[in-house]
DNA sequence: GAGCTTGCTGCAAGAGGTTGCATTAGCATC
DNA sequence: GATGCTAATGCAACCTCTTGCAGCAAGCTC
């Protein structure tokens, strides 16, 4: 439950932004939302669902998580956030980067690393090639980190 | 709820080989687990949990969830099937292949293709090159598929 | 066939996430 | 500021698994 303090005046840049991308789509700015994007905005990597419920219960203990992933989902649709699918298979959530990128995830450890465009390059140009269009925020692939392939016992 | 026949025999024949292999590990043969790997055996492609779970229920309805689970838990030990996670972060178990692979799901219309050693291989290489040594069975790629892609409504 | 060990089952409870629906409340308009 | 439209909320119920535990039974030994 660490999170990462930001300054004041980002956050609430960030909210406007938000807010005005909502408006313009008939969409509403609502309490609970502002709530989840200040949740959002002073995290760090990869949240899952779970976790960003529980921190806006810890600024509103009145959170319900059916808003919360509501929420989360018109934020996708406004380009905001971005979810992809921890080892588990769980919903991890991150604030939307400058590029879509893969994610590999260490199947002991659990550690995230990104995927640089070369690593997929391959993969993209061979599925492209057969017509398959690939969404690189739902490219994931699960293995052993530098760490824990190394160690005696990598899996439990 | 599809369900694939096969041939008495080749399915009889998949039965000595399960429980021998669960015998030499101390593992037990019991109704349960038959009916399950009956089930498994004839159904084809890629199958959720649940689907498992009911495809057992229509042989036996006392069929409880936590046992099916168990038993494809026991059933990956022994290398029998494969578990990957599918569009919405869902089980999907497989009879395991002569080879692993990894899948790519249409975002669209959910059609799960299995990848070619040739369409991973530059991923494989350059994860492999940093210490990461990837499963194949966990590497998942979302999209859309030729139809889905071309078509005008591509998502809904 | 009886006894014994211990793996397996079924139950119940719980976690994470989703969905339907009645009610509430943004916000545009007057 | 009052009104009305409708998006968003909160609740409850549900789905898909997962886990702990007590009791059952597979199958080894004698």
């Amino acid at each position: 439950m660490t999170v990462q303090r930001v300054s004041r005046s980002s956050r609430s840049t960030a909210f406007k932004e938000v807010r005005s991308r909502l408006r313009s789509r008939g969409l509403r700015w609502t309490p609970q939302r502002r709530a989840l994007i200040d949740v959002l905005s002073a995290t760090d990597g990869h949240v899952t669902g779970a976790e960003l419920v529980e921190l806006c219960r810890d600024r509103d203990p009145e959170t319900t998580p059916s808003t919360v992933y509501r929420t989360l989902e018109v934020l996708e649709e406004i380009g905001l956030v971005k979810h992809s699918h921890g080892r588990d298979g769980r919903q991890e959530f991150h604030i939307a980067p400058a590029s879509e990128h893969g994610h590999a995830i260490c199947e002991n450890c659990g550690e995230v690393r990104e995927l640089s465009e070369g690593d997929v390059a391959g993969l993209v140009g061979s599925l492209g090639k057969r017509g398959f269009a690939v969404d690189l925020s739902h490219l994931t692939v699960g293995g052993l980190c530098p760490r824990c392939g190394n160690s005696g016992v990598p899996l439990a």
